[in-house]
DNA sequence: CCTGAAACAGCCTCCGC
DNA sequence: GCGGAGGCTGTTTCAGG
């Protein structure tokens, strides 16, 4: 799909709020509400926009840590890492996981209330995935940035 | 604040999808709308729900390539971690940074057009950042879960 | 592809429970 | 605290440029 100079501003100001009434975006961009909602519409059709969520803080609702995990797996043969995809989907305590190059083949980010959990994570998540040859934990202390906001040039 | 049983089914449905009307919502958790929507103003009011965000495909708006970035910096005096996070925020290349114990010292999402703007960005990012000691790139080939959602107990 | 008006849906305030 | 009725705000459709 192709994203003219409004569509941009458009993405622009949703990726950081979703729940402006397009009468605001209208101002915002510089058109009527009515060609917003029309162009809001298309964005959300062709996939552009991916999905419309709260981001709910993880401290608020009791899992206040947060873990960066690298994972070595044993081989990189595909069906390996196909099923270890299938068994990330299924574990509810990793928020993001990326399939990477380089220093390691996983990088998970995990949401846990304390170490315990944490620990019965690990277990549970290493001895369910034999193929695992290492991993690496770090703690998140703190996150400067928090949502997944794509630079959009306008 | 305390969250109670329908409080979090709330949560866990608006941070998977936050344009479901509060009928919809209602129907979902087992409430009238009106209740649904008085407690999604609490939860908004008092930041459980952080923001309400698009989420943007990269892709789309001609930004395919993630990498995550694991970096160590010289020192970890406060003042420099201070003065680097600082530099986060400005850099419209980084979509989320974390600062970790372990391995790095902080760990950075970046999203650019391809490997030009990846060289340009490092270049510009290392020459204004004399404290960072090293840092590892992995390109992301594949992210197999998107979002920030919190496991929610029920 | 834009704007503006009119019909419609969903939200929110008030009130009784 | 919950749920229902109504006014109101925002969205959507439609006509015209």
């Amino acid at each position: 799909m192709e994203l003219d100079h409004f569509d941009r501003k458009i993405l622009d100001a949703v990726q950081r709020n979703n729940r402006l009434t397009t009468e605001e975006l209208g101002e915002l961009v510089g058109l009527s509400a009515t060609a917003c909602q029309r162009r809001l519409k298309k964005l959300r059709d062709a996939g552009v926009i991916e999905a419309d969520v709260a981001i709910v803080s993880p401290e608020a609702v009791g899992r206040p840590m947060l873990m960066l995990v690298s994972i070595s797996l044993e081989r990189d043969r595909s069906n390996i890492i196909d099923r270890f995809k299938q068994a990330i989907r299924k574990t509810p305590e990793i928020m993001s996981a990326f399939y990477v190059t380089g220093e390691a083949d996983f990088v998970l980010l995990i949401c846990v209330r304390d170490m315990v959990e944490y620990e019965a994570f690990t277990r549970r998540f290493f001895y369910e995935n034999p193929d695992i040859k290492g991993f690496s934990t770090m703690v998140v202390m703190d996150r400067t940035k928090v949502s997944f906001a794509v630079r959009i040039d306008k």
